[in-house]
DNA sequence: GTGGTCTAGACCACT
DNA sequence: GTGGTCTAGACCACA
C-alpha cells in the first residue's frame, strides 16, 4: 500500500500506525488475525525483523496479543481499543490546533472557523 | 532548514508552501525581498532551477512580484496575503475533518471533541 | 517546419504560439491530440524540456488539457478557442494601428487606407 | 541599434528598411546627408561593404543620391518619398490582410474590426 | 549581482 | 508510450 515511509519516524512506528488506522477503521475487527509478520513484510515492502518489531511493539501496548503457532490477533478489549482512538483522535486534535495557532489564530477563531467549513458544506452537499 | 522533501508533491511546490508560511507567520512582511534564486537553493538543497521554478509559480499566484535584476519581492497586496491565509486555513480545516470522519466521528462530536481539548488545556495552564 | 526563432520572445511562447495557430485555422481541431512532447520537441528542433513547458504554460490557460500517460490534448470548450482568436485578432490590429500611427497617418486614414486597398484588390480579381 | 538581423531577408536590406523607416518618421529630411558607409557600418555592426550594397540599392531605387566626395543625401523629390511612405503603407496593409484572412475574417469583418478597435480605444483615452 | 531561458540527460508515475 | 519533475551547467538581459 503505502510504499515510502516517512524519514521523521522508524519504520516500525509507522506500520504500527497503519495497523492502529485499519483498526479504528473497522477493516481490523476485535479478535481478527493479523497477516503473519513475513505477509505483513512482503506488503509493505520491508524486512520481516521489522514488522516482528511493529508487532512486539503493539503487544507491548496491549494492542494485540501472540498465540504461540496461530499468530497475532486483534484484542478483544474494547476499552483498549476505545483508548487507541482516543489517542488518535488527540494527535489529529493537537496537530490541527498547533498548526492554526502557528497561522495566529486564537482559540475562538479555531473552533468559529470549523463551525462555519461545517455549515458551509453542509448547505451546499 | 527542513532538509527532506515529501514524495507527495513536487518539491517545487513544497519550497513555495515553505515560503507561503513565513509569509503567513509574518518572518517575510509585504515587501520584503525573498532570498535570491541561488541563495534559496542553497538553503533547501536543491538545484537553483527548481527554485526559479518556485517564484514562477509564485509570481503567477501574484503572491511575489520579480524586479528585473533587483530580485523577487512579497506583493505588498495584503488581499492576496489575506486569501494566501485563508487558503491554508481552509486546507488545515479540510485535513483535520477528513481525518475525523476517517475515524468514524461526527460534525457535532468533532466541534465537541476541540473544544473539550482546549478547555481541558486551558485549565491545565 | 519554422527553423528559426525571433530573439525577442522566449522560445516555449513562439511555440506556443504557432500551436495557436494551427488551432485558430482550424488544423488542430477541439479535442485533437497534440503531437507528444518528444515529437514536438523534433518537429521545432528544441529540447523537449522546452517543449513541455510550452504545454505546461498552455494548460495554464486551460488551451490545452493533459490526460495522464494518454497525451495532451485541445480544450473542447469553445468559448476558450473563440477567446483565443479574438486575442490573436487584437494583437494584429494593435501592431497594424502602432505601424500606421508610426508613419503618421490618422485613424481616419487608416480605415479608408484598408478600404481602399480592399476595394482595389475586389475589382482586379 | 538593432543588433540582431532577421534570417529571412538579406542584411543589406533590412538596412535599407531601417533608413527608409527613418526616411518616413522624418527622422531623416530631403536633402539630409545621410550616415557615411563606414558609420553606419559601425552603427549596424556589419561590414561596410554590406552597407554600400545598401547604398547602391537605395540610389537604384532613386530614393538617395550620391554626390562624388561628400557623400550620399536623401532625395529632394518628394514624389519618391510619397512613393516609399505608400508602398511601407501598402506592405503593412497586405500583411495585416493576410494575416486575418488566415484566421478566416471576411474583408467586412476586417474594417469593422478596425473601427471597433479605434473607437473603443479613442472612448477609453 | 538579479531572474529568465535553454539544453542534455535522467528518473518517475500512469495507461 | 505519455507528460512531470529534477539536476547540472550554460548563456542572456537588466540594474
Amino acid at each position: 500500500m503505502t510504499d515510502k515511509f516517512d524519514t521523521s519516524k522508524p519504520i516500525y512506528k509507522q506500520i504500527a500506525d497503519q495497523l492502529y488506522w485499519r483498526m479504528i477503521r473497522g477493516e481490523l475487527q476485535p479478535g481478527d488475525k493479523l497477516p503473519s509478520v513475513r505477509e505483513c513484510a512482503v506488503e509493505f515492502k520491508v524486512n520481516p525483523n521489522t514488522v516482528a518489531r511493529t508487532y512486539n511493539e503493539m503487544e507491548r501496548e496491549k494492542v494485540v496479543k501472540t498465540k504461540r503457532g496461530q499468530g497475532t490477533f486483534v484484542t478483544t478489549d474494547e476499552n483498549v481499543l476505545f483508548d487507541l482512538k482516543e489517542s488518535m483522535k488527540k494527535i489529529h486534535i493537537e496537530e490541527f490546533v498547533h498548526e492554526m495557532e502557528e497561522m495566529g489564530y486564537t482559540e475562538e477563531e479555531m473552533v468559529a472557523s470549523l463551525q462555519e467549513y461545517l455549515d458551509g458544506r453542509d448547505t451546499n452537499d
